[in-house]
DNA sequence: AAAATACTTGAATGTATGTTCAATAAATAA
DNA sequence: TTATTTATTGAACATACATTCAAGTATTTT
């Protein structure tokens, strides 16, 4: 027996990254074999093939992400405080102008969404997991009384998901504060509006 | 002297539909000569490589677009009630699971904005006309009292891009006009409330 | 009609790509 | 220690790709 040298998450995240940049169809081997440090034959041992480090890399990136979400959401302070805290974390990562901070979910799906149906299945359950986690943070919204009893959560979650989407493709245009914050901000007022 | 054989438009619209279903870098010459009925030589003559293609390709999907705007709102009716319509358009597109109804500009930013500049400024350029081009609605409504004369058309046109961008994504996750009707349904009742 | 011009054809070219593999090295089990 | 298993290495491979080009064809100009 022996055990691979490589520490697997640093690993995906390299790959992930220069997925992010160049889409998965123009990153080449040669690009994942110096972004991760593995030379071909060891990324092939580990992971089958591109696609096969792709998929690692996307399944890594949910990990990470929903990590992060908890993280902002697992206190006690209003649910809508915590929304407005995501909202603005979002309208930061749009300002970056950093592609590493951009959403490989709908990237990938984008990209291969037509072509690969395996990447689809697996980029909106990803996406379809973290509408329900805002679902159940608009639940929280409502037990706080911060939002009528009538109120959907699981519409506007929905509506939200909408918002995040728009908001990033927004910032890919024009990645100005003060584009981005004002819609944000109508946003958030929009799903609590009675 | 000798004038090419083939119709232009033609051409560059089957182009676009390749590139909408393939991403501009799995889609091959072989594809866009199966596509369009050229010959490689023919393209290379005639829009000096695969790339210029592409941009002829996003420059008449760009024209085809706006006259498609441009005639869905050039009436009398009530500047909301083509707002509804346009609105009811993109459902449509949404529902069709059509990857040829989706946004060339959009794709495009998506898959190569961070690396060709030139095709970020193009499509960045475009999108921005087509913000202008909404917020004109909004004057209009404004002319015809159907929103607060203290609107700010700019905003609000910004506004429903972002929904629009938003609301393509979830199409492309979710397809069902149950869910997509509702979205559009509340975005639009969000801008024209005072 | 003849010359000139410009488009069409499709095979050929060089390159870049994803993948394989045999040799090597390291770790564990006997 | 020895045997066995598994990871690592990096050169080699076959393929697929964008592009070129020389020959052929059609149209216009003189």
């Amino acid at each position: 027996m022996r055990n691979a040298e490589f520490d697997k998450e640093k690993v995906l995240r390299a790959a992930m990254c220069t997925f992010l940049v160049n889409g998965y169809a123009k990153t080449s081997m040669q690009d994942l074999t110096k972004a991760t440090g593995l030379h071909p034959g060891s990324i092939y041992c580990a992971f089958d093939n591109k696609r096969g480090l792709f998929i690692a890399a996307i399944e890594q990136y949910q990990q990470d992400r929903s990590q992060q979400f908890e993280q902002l959401f697992a206190n006690e302070h209003s649910a809508l405080d915590n929304l407005s805290r995501y909202l603005a974390l979002i309208v930061q990562e749009g300002l970056s102008c950093d592609a590493t901070q951009s959403c490989l979910l709908t990237k990938s799906l984008s990209e291969m969404g037509e072509q690969d149906e395996q990447i689809k299945q697996i980029t909106c359950n990803f996406l379809q997991s973290w509408h329900l986690a805002l679902a159940q943070v608009f639940e929280t919204a409502k037990q706080q009384k911060l939002i009528s009893a009538q109120s959907n959560s699981q519409f506007l979650a929905q509506y939200l998901v909408m918002g995040i989407y728009g908001l990033r493709t927004v910032a890919s245009t024009q990645p100005d504060i003060d584009v981005l914050q004002p819609l944000a901000d109508k946003l958030l007022a929009d799903l609590i509006r009675q």
